[in-house]
DNA sequence: CGGGACTCCTGCCAGC
DNA sequence: TGCTGGCAGGAGTCCC
């Protein structure tokens, strides 16, 4: 699920949290990720303050007054969750007993792969069933190779119809795919994308370059840039889109599934035109679209 | 080079 | 009930 406003929800959940606090311990499962886990990562993180969290595209990052910085990818099934110390024991045994599965009601689950013990004895876990999300520690958070060659904002100010415009023209692909390579724009995944899509009433079978034949904006380009920043802008405001994996740190879900237009629903009818929305196939993921009102 | 297929891993669901 | 196959939000790599 973790598309640009599953992190930002996720961010700004855990940022009260860790802004400030001291990672007092940090704890391992030992099981691999996507990547492998930094050398030392433990050791470097206890005894570091953090000093503020951050997102960029799908990626989070906490600066430690280290000099280094974590980042981290939630990949397709990764979750916070905050346990908060004895301050809020109440939310600490409720939230306990559910994501730790222990008779003690302390004990990891057997998809957590990290507990951080804050100094105020909060505990922050990562949980991840299918394990494509990761960790890496970084003195340059934006040299990093998974950063470097990131596309736009699509919430920033550099995200425009005439940024699209160029890196549309000449690209043969479906607009979708185009749309889901981060070089292009840095953060969307295949919800929003479809969603944005319908919105600004593009075929995501459609060419990129077909909608870009000179390199300068249009109007449907422009179309297609307001409708991804509502979209993004209207998901984060839900709290991102519960599917099934996603979750806020509080452990309470997410809203904006209830206002997907297309995604998952093949078969049912459009809300514009009440034809049947279809589902296809493109570069080997499913795309929801209306065929009569997006063209 | 662009673009598609494949890969990592587990959970879940539909269908038999 | 229990099995099997297909599918799932990401993104790097490998080929043509």
């Amino acid at each position: 699920m973790p598309e640009l406003p599953e992190v930002e929800t996720v961010m700004r959940g855990l940022a009260p949290h860790l802004r400030g606090r001291r990672v007092i311990a940090a704890r391992l499962s030992g099981k691999r990720l996507r990547l492998p886990w930094p050398r030392d990562f433990a050791a470097r993180l206890e005894g570091a303050r953090v000093e503020a969290l951050s997102r960029r595209a799908k990626f989070m990052l906490w600066r430690l007054d280290s000099g280094e910085t974590v980042i981290s990818h939630l990949g397709m099934s990764g979750r916070f969750t905050v346990l908060p110390g004895p301050g809020g024991a109440q939310g600490a045994r409720a939230l306990g007993e559910f994501y730790f599965h222990g008779p003690a009601g302390d004990q990891p689950g057997p998809h957590d792969h990290l507990v951080l013990t804050l100094d105020d004895q909060t505990r922050v876990i990562y949980t991840d069933p299918r394990r494509f999300g990761f960790f890496d520690l970084a003195a340059d958070a934006a040299a990093h190779p998974m950063l470097a060659g990131l596309g736009p904002e699509p919430l920033g100010d550099e995200f425009t119809a005439a940024h699209l415009a160029r890196a549309f023209h000449g690209r043969r692909a479906p607009v979708k795919t185009a749309l889901l390579d981060q070089k292009v724009v840095a953060g969307l995944g295949n919800i929003y994308v479809c969603e944005a899509l319908f919105r600004a009433r593009v075929s995501p079978r459609r060419a990129a370059a077909a909608l870009a034949p000179t390199g300068r904006p249009t109007p449907r380009l422009a179309r297609l840039v307001t409708a991804i920043r509502e979209i993004l802008r209207e998901a984060i405001r839900a709290g991102g889109s519960t599917i099934s994996d996603h979750a806020r740190v509080d452990g309470s879900s997410g809203g904006f599934q209830q206002h997907f237009s297309v995604y998952g629903r093949e078969g049912e009818p459009c809300g514009g035109c009440g034809r049947p929305i279809r589902r296809i196939t493109q570069s080997g993921r499913g795309t929801f679209y209306c065929p009569r009102c997006q063209r």
